[in-house]
RNA sequence: GCGGGCGUAGCUCAGUGGUAGAGCGUCACGUUGCCAACGUGAAUGUCGUGAGUUCAAAUCUCAUCGCCCGCUCCA
């Protein structure tokens, strides 16, 4: 089989079949923004069906929900965004190497540098900051920076119609707060039991300092998450479930094993709030065929939960300051916080607790690239090549296409017939335009499974041609068994 | 942000200062009748964008936008 090696492929074959285009392209493009066509479309929402379905319909314990992008500026202060999500950045003038501040080291020090959190953008623009003693990490020149620059990664806008009295509001840089704010209203209106998880699929925005790859790193991207709520002490082990759970959905869904697998993040690289961290990885065919996230699962432990109760408690300060939350400090937790308003009462052992939070937290975009690249395939068939998506019929965007061989005899009048039965249960594709083998070929690069014609034998004993995808083989099937027969091949 | 490469039809690309092209694809008609077939015909271009040089610019110069590769960055 035929590898496929370049990103350009991907790219080319999705804007010729109309998978994905670039955003704005009739004005020159606009960087890192990109629109899916009528195919993309449907492979994105079927992504996303299959998410959903596996995560939250086939489970008796996790819900859903969908938040609003835009969420009271508090949220991002008790998140920790609002502080963190910002870097301070100097350039080397020699090399203009650009290095995150608090990464640079003394040219004295010997150790390697430490992995540190985002920074106060504020506080440390008021501190000074004396880099001449810094080393450059790519040139060695010692001293040679830029003053330090503000890199802010959340997305600003205004919200209320006067310029005057608008409010500053960022656009969610995850789906996940939404769901921790929704904690109390689901637990009261669900009748839910820890353990228990809401799960959501939504854009989220980031002003990443570079993007990557296509659609891999935008900065307007789709996240599907799942927070987990358990008892405290069980975390390690629905970690564990959650890590197997979401990286055999990969592969159910049609990644092939040896490009599918786990990293664990170090102690040092895990975010302010998680206990453990690990990463579904994908073999993309970009960089020097690199190892990419597909994924995080991250053990979240109670820290959201409890800053938000902090939070809570913060919002007379906010109105104080005037909407201004670069001025508020959050409030102390309380002595008591595991039986505050996000707490959890225990029915059963009747002790209140802050749950545990286990978050699978997936990029739709980047699974939609991988399933493509996964998908994609090229061989021989008598001399010509044939190009082919393999997707699993789940995400397949169209299920079954309907041919009449000829455009005569009734065939059209047949296979429109069948094509619109098909059509009340998964999407069916009518094409009766051109030679047969073209058509055929035709629905291999858009991935399509199953190719039904309608030909002069249908119209003597009530049989169609029914043509598999990956191995191109035919059977004859009578018609009245045809969509039960289909239907069961395709799961659906 | 840096360095390198690139941008001409839907796709792949040719075109080094003088009338914008090819292959594939798309559409129509005919033919064929199960794997990108054949014939005839047709449509499709801000040559990424904007300025400059020139009698004349896809071609030379500058700027800008976008994409890819490598750095850097990635809570």
């Amino acid at each position: 089989m035929a590898k496929l090696t370049k990103l350009d492929d991907i790219v080319s074959l999705c804007k010729r079949r109309g998978f994905i285009f670039q955003s704005s392209e009739i004005y020159g493009g606009l960087a890192s923004c990109y629109d899916y066509g009528p195919l993309g479309v449907e492979l994105k929402n079927n992504v996303k069906k299959a998410w959903w379905k596996n995560v939250v319909q086939i489970r008796d314990d996790v819900v859903g929900l969908d938040c609003s992008i835009l969420m009271h500026p508090m949220v991002w202060k008790a998140s920790g965004h609002a502080d963190k999500f910002a870097d301070l950045i100097a350039e080397c003038k020699k090399c203009n190497t650009r290095t995150r501040v608090d990464h640079l080291k003394d040219k004295d020090a010997d150790q390697a540098a430490e992995h540190t959190e985002h920074v106060d953008i504020d506080a440390a623009q008021a501190q000074s900051h004396d880099l001449t003693g810094k080393v450059c990490p790519k040139c060695g020149v010692v001293g040679q920076f830029t003053e330090p620059m503000p890199f802010k990664l959340m997305f600003e806008t205004q919200m209320g119609a006067n310029i005057d009295d608008s409010m500053t509001m960022h656009l969610r840089p995850e789906t996940a707060q939404g769901i921790f704010a929704n904690f109390r209203n689901v637990l009261d209106t669900a009748r839910v039991k820890i353990p228990f998880g809401i799960a959501q699929i939504g854009k989220s925005f980031r002003n990443e300092v570079t993007t990557k790859a296509f659609i891999f790193r935008t900065r307007e991207f789709e996240q599907a998450e799942l927070e987990f709520f358990c008892e405290p002490g069980t975390d390690d082990e629905w970690f564990e479930h959650w890590k197997e759970a979401r990286f055999n959905w990969y592969l159910d869904h049609g990644i092939k094993k040896e490009n599918l697998r786990f990293r664990e993040h170090d102690a040092d690289e895990l975010a302010h709030y998680a206990k453990g961290c690990v990463d579904v990885e994908y073999k993309f065919p970009f960089g020097s065929g690199d190892w990419q996230e597909l994924e995080g699962v991250a053990n979240r432990t109670d820290f959201d939960l409890r800053q938000h109760q902090r939070g809570m408690r913060t919002l007379n300060k906010w109105y104080e300051s005037d909407g201004d939350i670069s001025k508020i400090e959050l409030a102390d937790e309380a002595e008591e916080y595991f039986k505050g308003p996000l707490s959890y009462f225990d029915d059963q052992q009747k002790r209140r607790y802050i749950p545990y939070v286990i978050e699978p937290s997936a990029g739709i975009d980047r699974s939609a690239l991988a399933f493509l690249v996964d998908a994609y395939d090229e061989e021989e068939v008598r001399g010509e090549t044939r190009n082919l998506l393999r997707f699993h019929p789940a995400l397949a965007p169209v299920k079954v296409a309907v041919f009449p061989l000829v455009k005569k005899e009734g065939m059209p009048e047949i296979a429109r017939n069948i094509c619109n039965d098909f059509k009340k249960y998964f999407n069916a594709f009518y094409d009766q335009k051109g030679a047969i083998g073209r058509r055929y070929r035709r629905q291999d690069e858009a991935g399509t499974p199953y190719c039904i014609t309608i030909d002069g034998q249908t119209l003597e004993d009530k049989t169609v041609t029914l043509r598999d995808r990956d191995s191109m083989e035919q059977t004859r099937i009578p018609t009245d068994q045809l969509l039960t027969q289909i239907r069961e091949k395709l799961g659906m």
